[in-house]
DNA sequence: TTGTACGCGTTATCAT
DNA sequence: ATGATAACGCGTACAA
């Protein structure tokens, strides 16, 4: 049943060296070509894989980690588009995906796809500004691409957008609305997003002399933790509120109406990620767009150029974010 | 850097033979065992796992197939489960998991995992009655466990829960309550699970010789579908209804309330599935628990058993489940 | 218990 | 353009 291009070779009355050509597209003349190609059809013959990868050194497939907890991981549309933009370039490339989820401690994990070999690459998903099992990657021969982290010694290479952009953007454009008072509350701190969208928040502050003192409340990025937090910040007296991500300011959004205050007329509110509910809450929601699937496509893109082209230097990708902009901080002055 | 295991064996003074044998388990003694793997601890050595795969025939590897759209898969719960349950168990096998998601065609699809080799099998969900991707699959020569689909002609191996059975007792359960127009609203019609579920239904209502024609609505397991099947049950008359899952109830209860109808006073409500928010809808939902998880745990070590024991006939898991009966059947009667 | 030697199915190099 | 032949790194009968 399972043949051996020797046995194709002998079909055809050519050496295995000639089947091996039109496999991989090979000098073959086309007479040739043809006649192999026919009888591989018929026979409907695969080349073994780990014989291939033996040989040659690839194996066609890459790694996928996404360490973070499984129910988050499908709670959050974030990581399917991911998966799917990344899964979208592996087709094109023609090649398989490993995937590894958050069932193991860090170290184990890494021990395990170290060991598992034949992997031509790695994309791997980092939040946290430190992080062992990135650490353990970097470290590692494998060549691996970084979604969602910048590393402080710009050694790795990695695909993710401006947080400290995006987040300036979005409090500029509450304080050209003419909000004084614009609270913020983070992501969970310790990620490379939370910290930098606080750079953001307070920069933009800062240009404007603006205070923000005590205006800067934590989350973790759940939606619960947005309406606490939301809670603290309308007792502390503000007139706009920048959430480091939608599912939280959907949170914010229930406290605020609750203590029965208007969006945005008493208060404005902004979010980040522009997830598909955003534009359908009541008010719609004014966030940053950041292309999820597009940074899975970019990544996994990113990856295969990183193997076309060995030894040269790290890739970093920033990718371009956009302000979407609702009638939760105009109002009904605009339409967005 | 990538030492081999003669680099290995020429530092311990020992053959390759021995070096394999201390890797594998195999008799060695207990002198000799710890001077190599002192060594090979010391170098960090990790064999190279497509030379494995191409000697012992065996990659460690399994192919998790779940063609369905991406965007689905991560939205309902039940696809993060049966991931998770397979993922418990790879692990404690020591074993990688190789995922496919519905980026393309199935023919397309079935051919790539088929190109892909050095898998040691395959576990798949099947939904549709009829699946090329499964038929050829099972055609194939790769061990594969199928997910929620049972062959008709048994020669499959496959982990699924007696639908017929289940949807019987839920709507027996409607019956003893006094229920006599009991109307189900369908799953996709063409999947197993929702012909089944007819079925089930069917043969309740046939045994308590209460009539059904007329109270079977086609629904397609998403949430919108179950509203408008619920709208056309009503115009008919009925004092019960059954939804071929949760999602659906879901959109079933928002209709009956809308027309003024209580639940369960004027209209009994059942679901299937048994979801988070099932337990927390106004009324809480009576549905059917599937042990998610564990059919995906069940799967995986299934398809262990059958790498395990290669010979051996089809495997077939029917998993139990559960009624949970809560108060949108059973009003403030019970608590459940 | 240990070592020898061959085979696994390809790719790649070097002649021809 | 094609054909020998040597790797690739490991597992495993078989022999010792």
């Amino acid at each position: 049943m399972a043949q051996t291009i020797d046995d194709i070779a002998a079909l055809c009355g050519v050496s295995r060296a000639t089947v091996s050509r039109v496999l991989n597209g090979g000098p073959v003349s086309s007479v040739t070509r043809e006649k192999v190609q026919l009888v591989l059809d018929r026979l409907n013959y695969r080349p073994n894989a780990a014989a291939r990868t033996l040989a040659s050194g690839r194996s066609g497939v890459i790694g996928v980690v996404m360490h973070i907890d499984p129910h988050l991981l499908f709670q959050d549309p974030y990581f399917s588009q991911l998966l799917q933009g990344m899964s979208d370039v592996l087709i094109e490339q023609d090649a398989g995906m490993m995937l590894w989820l958050a069932t193991q401690p860090k170290e184990q994990l890494l021990d395990r796809i170290l060991s598992m070999g034949m992997l031509d690459g790695v994309v791997a998903t980092a939040y946290d500004v430190k992080d062992p099992l990135i650490d353990g990657l970097l470290a590692s021969h494998v060549p691996t691409v970084l979604i969602g982290h910048r590393r402080p010694d710009r050694s790795a290479s990695y695909v993710d957008i401006d947080h400290v952009h995006a987040a300036d953007s979005v409090t500029s454009h509450l304080i050209r609305l003419g909000r004084r008072r614009i609270g913020h509350i983070t992501g969970r701190r310790g990620t490379v997003a939370a910290e930098d969208r606080i750079v953001g928040y307070q920069r933009a502050m800062d240009r404007a002399r603006l205070p923000s003192e005590g205006l800067i409340v934590d989350g973790d990025y759940n939606r619960p933790s947005g309406g606490a937090a939301a809670q603290t910040l309308l007792e502390r007296g503000v007139d706009a509120i920048f959430s480091a991500n939608d599912a939280m300011a959907d949170g914010a959004l229930e406290a605020i109406k609750q203590q029965g205050r208007r969006v945005p007329e008493d208060v404005a509110l902004a979010g980040f990620d522009d997830l598909d509910f955003s534009a359908h809450l009541d008010p719609p929601l004014t966030t940053v767009r950041q292309g999820v699937r597009q940074q899975g496509r970019e990544a996994a893109n990113t990856l295969f150029q990183l193997l076309a082209d060995r030894g040269g230097g790290p890739r970093r990708v920033i990718l371009p974010t956009e302000l979407v902009i609702r009638q939760s901080t105009v109002g009904g002055v605009q339409r967005g």
